[in-house]
DNA sequence: GGTCTTTCTTGATTTGAATCAAGTGATGTA
DNA sequence: TACATCACTTGATTCAAATCAAGAAAGACC
């Protein structure tokens, strides 16, 4: 089985319970798509109109403060959905941009054959579920949590962005600065 | 014209722009309902299941943190539109408690009513944006901002609440302790 | 190869806000 | 009235993280 193969049985999984029959019928809407290194999978300005299911690679979203600095809003590796929570539920334009931080594939699912996938069969209204998960780690980074905590807390949900981004990014999304994040690693590498 | 007439007036702006029969569609499905001080509007683990617009007085939203401190986490006053988001847009059980800080009035609407009406007429959609604007504030207070730009987030757009509540409330619901905010306040008395 | 840029680390200093602590005034109540 | 409690202020201290600064390591590009 091929990566590809084994990724649609994760991205079924994460979709909600579906019979084979279901099942079919949303592997039929997905479109594989290709995004070689900093492709723009959403542009800022662009409404957010469908989600996109991480096979290889990675991405994120980030916008550019007043200063020009890049501040990263969210960051996605493999089965993980992708999307911009706040303009795909509004339907208004992306404050956002969402870019591949290296190769990757994805699977596209448009808002449209979401809706037709809900006509043809109310369990993908399971789907709905998707966009929840998306909102609660975002927060916990805003909140008064503390540098150790937040660095936990990608220890103990997912290590393997560590791996996959440059600090400069890590400590951007966990709203710190590089040098804090430094520090935070040599406190964590002692225990 | 009583302030329960003219209140109507405001809100009936603030839902959108209607026809006088949509309007008249709308007013007859409020519900006028008096509660007293400390009166709980929400309880806790309950799904929220309606809208409320203040006509007088005003309510807060608060929880209780593993120290038993009461941590604020939204406060309404007169022409607000009163409701847990999250719980009101998820259907699942509310995490805070909604209660009336002083002897209030509000409109209660319900989500069956609401319902009801986008049958009656798909103008009541404008409503939608009633939601949107709830969540826009309460962003601001847990994002990288001082002390200093929190206060001055009030003043700029809703300084009547620092009429209506204790600095303790406050200072919670901007995310600050009592003394910071006190500190805050006599800078800005100085300038 | 050698230069240039970027990333990461580490130290010194500064800063904003929390905490600790004490005192004042206001309100409630036995 | 006297006492207790609560709200607010102000000062001293502590603390976490940002900033400033410099150097080491790793890539990128000619």
């Amino acid at each position: 089985m091929n990566i590809k193969a084994s990724s649609l049985g994760v991205l079924l999984q994460k979709a909600g319970t579906f019979t084979d029959k279901d099942a079919g019928l949303l592997t039929e809407r997905l479109q594989f798509v290709e995004l070689p290194k900093d492709t723009v999978l959403l542009q800022k300005g662009e409404v957010c109109s469908s989600l996109c299911f991480v096979v290889s690679g990675c991405l994120y979203q980030y916008n550019l403060d007043t200063d020009g600095k890049t501040q990263v809003m969210d960051i996605h590796i493999q089965n993980d959905w992708v999307m911009n929570h706040k303009s795909f539920t509004s339907r208004k334009p992306s404050e956002v941009l969402i870019q591949a931080y290296e190769d990757s594939e994805v699977y596209e699912l448009s808002i449209d054959a979401i809706h037709q996938l809900i006509a043809q069969s109310p369990s993908f209204l399971q789907m709905g579920t998707i966009l929840e998960t998306a909102t609660a780690r975002i927060a916990f980074f805003d909140n008064n949590s503390t540098a150790d905590e937040k660095y936990q807390f990608i220890l103990d949900n997912k290590p393997e962005l560590l791996q996959k981004f440059s600090q400069k990014i890590i400590a951007s999304y966990l709203k710190m600065t590089p040098e804090t994040l430094s520090r935070v690693r040599k406190r964590f590498s002692k225990i």
